[in-house]
DNA sequence: GTTAGCATGTAAGGAGTTACATGATTTT
DNA sequence: AAAATCATGTAACTCCTTACATGCTAAC
């Protein structure tokens, strides 16, 4: 068991990876064009994060050992190793689930939250509303919190500093909206089909159209 | 020279030593105070701090030994110790007006653009301008980036990322029009009073209404 | 007299970030 | 052949986080 990493970028990898195989540098402008306006990673926390995960089993690498089958030949793939491509093991399959199966803090935190609801489309509809309610409290306490601390110190604020908490309050406020609708649609879709269980596993209604990656 | 201490701590604990001589443990609540929305800080980030800053000698602890002089006598002030109260030296006002001097990317990163707006009551105007200016620009690279990576894979989106997407995109640009008024609003106070110098503090023309919060 | 809050700290470590280094391949 | 961009990595570092440890003081 070597370091454990537990953070946003496990997680997107993993979840990027699920899709498709792919190499280190396409997974990383996937990534921040996934996360775009949240986050971004470089090169330097990519690879070290790929070398854990190959290290821990949970991704290896692609050996396409196989003639044809190649889903995309516009491409012509590489006879030399310049690229190592890395797909998801079983293992890998196993823990993604695991980590989006999580209902916790982790899941609703800025951070997580934001991947996670990426990977909506993964995660289990009970599990989904769970988020959604998790980060909509959290917000709401929040909310709690900064009105609170201007009420208190209301006299000497000065404009900037109030306009700042204006603003911020608004922000989150905004985002709470956002989760009462969600959270609204998934409780409809969620009982829609009459039947008392909302299935067990994600329906995937994927279309198989052919991955053309249009590169920038 | 020590570590170099140059994130949000040391900008935020100087500004609001600034203001006031305080121990840590009221600085930690008006930290969160300040900043409640984006950023938290525990004593485990706090008390190391201090503990550099004092090395560095921007701020010291404060020895009382004038009599009378107590801004607030509702509480006792302690005879003995218990307390350390610190105040800022001229070393730390100087390294202060550095920090808010900066307009650089550190000024409009996340993060730092929101401490610093916070002290904006203690940055030049033209300061701010540069940074209200250049938060704006960084803003809107950042959709021309997302919007870019939304057209480029419109199709294979499932709709949770989408949703992410689109979601992210409108909050960031309710921050542009944000920025947008608050720009508008320095330039036309700067060149106001018709004088070459915009003078040094803020002025306060927020008009007095009341604010109710009208919750849904 | 014991919980709750005030007050101050330390040790270990996590999750990336920054800067650097290198080579292959494509474009101009 | 020069420049751009693809592609992969490492070492050192930063800035904070978590968990722990300790005492005092005020409230119930």
């Amino acid at each position: 068991m070597g370091g454990h990493r537990s953070g946003v970028l496990e997680l997107a990898v993993l979840g990027l990876l699920h899709e498709t195989p792919m190499h280190g540098y396409e997974l990383r402008k996937r990534l921040n064009a996934l996360l775009g306006a949240f986050r971004a990673f470089g090169y330097g926390s990519l690879y070290p994060c790929l070398k854990e995960l190959l290290a821990q089993g949970l991704i290896a690498e692609e050996s396409p050992p196989g003639p044809a089958a190649g889903t995309a030949p516009a491409k012509p793939l590489a006879g030399r190793r310049s690229k190592i491509v890395y797909r998801l093991t079983a293992e890998g399959k196993e823990r993604l689930q695991d980590l989006l199966s999580e209902s916790g803090p982790a899941a609703w935190e800025d951070d997580g939250f934001g991947v996670r609801f990426a990977f909506f489309g993964l995660t289990r509809a009970d599990i989904r509303l769970r988020i959604l309610e998790g980060r909509r409290t959290r917000l709401e306490e929040r909310l709690d919190g900064v009105r609170a601390a201007m009420a208190r110190t209301r006299e000497r604020l000065d404009s900037y500093t109030l306009e700042l908490h204006r603003h911020g309050l608004e922000s989150v406020e905004r985002e709470v909206r956002w989760l009462n609708e969600l959270i609204a649609s998934e409780r409809e879709s969620g009982q829609d089909p009459a039947g008392p269980r909302p299935a067990g596993g994600p329906q995937h209604q994927h279309d198989p159209q052919q991955d053309h990656i249009t590169e920038e």
